[in-house]
DNA sequence: ACAATTTGGTTGACATGTCAACTATTCTTT
DNA sequence: AAAGAATAGTTGACATGTCAACCAAATTGT
């Protein structure tokens, strides 16, 4: 068992320095977290969990509003979208004044059930950035924001 | 079309600082971008060439050491494995002395390929982080162990 | 006013990822 | 040496993600 870890020890000094792989790998590691806290206090899936809390912060929005702030693909989001709204969590309704736009409302249970996970999400948060400072977080958010950035480039060849 | 910029910040600011939606949107980001630069580039899959690189660095490995640096499925990664060797870029033989490990090698051409798109991914590589001072690198590198470590636990309800 | 374009949302086809069951082999324990 | 546990890899079923085509409505340009 020890001898495993040293077997892949012998990648992890070449890879780790690999940046997009490690960021891969995190996000990997979190996202199973979030699914099996999910999934133990609740029946949502992540996606599921992610649009619900956009739709809580800002009380009423639409599919497009959440495909531009996500990147979530808008084809997933018109199915989540309807399945939380036949779970009853949410309530989609016509906009006024427009026979296209559907404006997504989260539901009196679909705000209770946000209530009651988003205590335990965010203990997870406390959790996740407790052994960092307020410079090491605030420095973090920035390379995130150099990386979000750079990957808009798209050719690297010739 | 600046309207909808101003209508998605109104989350923004809200989501920014949770910081398992950014990595997650960071990683999809860089994820979509890799990908995107194979497919113009070659004919690899992202897990494709994950696993060359992977193979190439060691030069000589097995399914189930990818497995457990990689975290990628080890369904996943038998299959993909015997897509690269059906393309000739791998070749997979039996460790001496076992009948269940099985030696995974690069091909003449696989080493070719990745090469070729070494060159090109490492130019990437160096555009992504070209802002990043190696301070900031160091100090993002030791935010995503903290991370990775804070992502084992399972249990925040109750 | 009307043609051309853009936008909001849905759908189908397909690719990728995930989970669990299963076979065969190897290692451990006694 | 035999039983039991752990390991290596494959497979099937299913969930999720991605892409492109499509319809209907709205906006823009002339």
């Amino acid at each position: 068992m020890q001898s495993q870890v040293s077997d892949t020890d012998r990648f992890a000094s070449e890879f780790r320095a690999v940046i997009t792989y490690r960021i891969a790998k995190t996000a990997n590691l979190l996202n199973a977290q979030a699914a099996h806290v999910l999934k133990k206090n609740s029946s949502l899936s992540l996606t599921e969990w992610r649009i619900i809390s956009l739709i809580n912060a800002v009380d009423e929005t639409t599919a497009s509003e959440i495909a531009m702030t996500t990147f979530i693909d808008k084809g997933q989001i018109s199915r989540t979208v309807r399945s939380l709204a036949d779970k009853g969590l949410l309530l989609a309704k016509q906009r006024e004044g427009s026979r296209r736009k559907i404006e997504l409302k989260l539901s009196p249970k679909g705000k209770a059930l946000h209530r009651r996970m988003v205590t335990i999400m965010t203990s997870r948060q406390r959790h996740l950035t407790s052994e960092f400072t307020s410079e090491e977080l605030a420095a973090f958010h920035s390379a995130l924001d150099k990386l979000e950035r750079a990957s808009k480039m798209r050719d690297f060849g010739e």
